[in-house]
DNA sequence: TCAAAAGTGTTAAGTTTACACCCATGA
DNA sequence: TCATGGGTGTAAACTTAACACTTTTGA
């Protein structure tokens, strides 16, 4: 019967399948996006997505992660897959289909990585490239993700050190939804966050006086979550 | 130098592609999804997600088109692809990587259909059988997706015939946000949406006294999504 | 004549926005 | 001592939610 199943579909054309990256860092008061000079092939030279082909065995989840971190070093790194991409004619002689992810990674934890491709740099969201293929569109799909996704879930966050400042928190979020916001009624709103705390320690690096440091905490996040309804 | 790049990947995986449907309607005041009783294969006689193999040469969303007009016998359907799903073992010694898509319907223009398949059932969605593999899993996540459009911009508007009344209209959004909507707050919004206008027409087939048929004016909602900000 | 769905405004509660000054410190 | 970012409360505007009765008409 198995063998029935295989014949019926034996005839089916086969797709090669590469898994490719936006991966989203905040610093400079901008989100920024990692890409990579493209070393082979027609495109060599130009700016593209980080991205590679997924391996037999693999599942796909796996296998973004190990892409992941093949091209950041970075390990335990948050990830959604946004979609895929059907009609990239990115190589000759080939179908591939792109399985487009987005990853938030905190700058310090990628600037201390030793082994970072030299081929890669990041740019702010205003100042990427115009690319081959769809690849703007793609970024365009994965920030409109982000977005959505960070104003259902404090995911934001993966994109701040573990202990950040009031200020830090507020530019992040400015950046994010690309509007100002009053900072008075940003306080209000971030003591509110029953899963934001306020630590004792206080970050004497950014500004003179100091600024209190918070932390996410996760426990107390998903506690509410698992209760709320 | 195009061999070169043929020849970097020619050992990587080949895998099939099945696009994948969640097809919803609604009718009898509830969000229904169209399942197919699977005619041969391991799964034979099993409820499964409609479903087939992208082809070679074909562009993924025409694929998607296609197959659902397979499926259901309609065209110039609404569909938006959820996402894709790599870790499927549906089909033995083959990798299958499902693209899932969801795709909204009128339930009368289904119904006009004469080449319907007749292994096909609607469930509502509370009403869905628990399926192999991830398939519930996938129906939920087309469920989320569907449902943040819909707040989004008014897609849900597929799922109701070109002549709708309040009341039809009312029943729709409580089926998809899950909860009893005021109806005189109700009325309210919709009266101020621009994009929602009243005709002159009258239903009599739904009530006695009969009630003003409402319709989408696409155009309208355009131009304003044009101009807004 | 009555059952069944259509239609219609007002008020209270809650949420969001706007707004400006003093504080602590290192250079 | 002054330049820099840190920290704090209140009132108005707006949005959302709660609530019940009258109308029409086919059976």
């Amino acid at each position: 019967m198995e063998q029935d199943v295989n014949a019926y579909f034996k005839d089916f054309p086969r797709f090669l399948i590469v898994d490719c990256y936006v991966v989203f860092s905040f610093f400079n008061d901008s989100i920024q996006v990692l890409l990579v000079k493209q070393d082979h092939g027609s495109s060599k030279g130009t700016w593209v997505l980080p991205y590679d082909f997924v391996l037999e065995n693999e599942d796909m989840d796996n296998s973004a992660r190990r892409i992941l971190a093949a091209k950041t070093g970075l390990v335990d790194t948050y990830i959604e897959q946004v979609r895929c991409y059907g009609d990239t004619d990115c190589y000759p002689n080939a179908r591939v289909i792109a399985v487009m992810y987005y990853a938030l990674i905190n700058i310090e934890d990628y600037n201390e990585q030793k082994n970072k491709p030299d081929n890669t740099q990041w740019f702010p969201l205003a100042e990427v490239p115009q690319m081959k293929y769809d690849l703007n569109e793609m970024i365009r799909a994965a920030v409109t993700r982000m977005k959505y996704r960070t104003m259902e879930k404090p995911v934001g966050l993966n994109l701040l050190p573990p202990l950040f400042t009031m200020h830090q928190l507020h530019k992040l979020v400015e950046a994010i939804i690309g509007k100002p916001r009053d900072k008075r009624n940003f306080h209000k709103i971030v003591e509110e966050a029953y899963y934001i705390e306020k630590t004792d320690k206080i970050d004497k690096v950014h500004s003179k006086r100091g600024a209190a440091l918070y932390r996410f905490n996760q426990k107390l996040y998903e506690h509410y979550m698992k209760h709320k309804l």
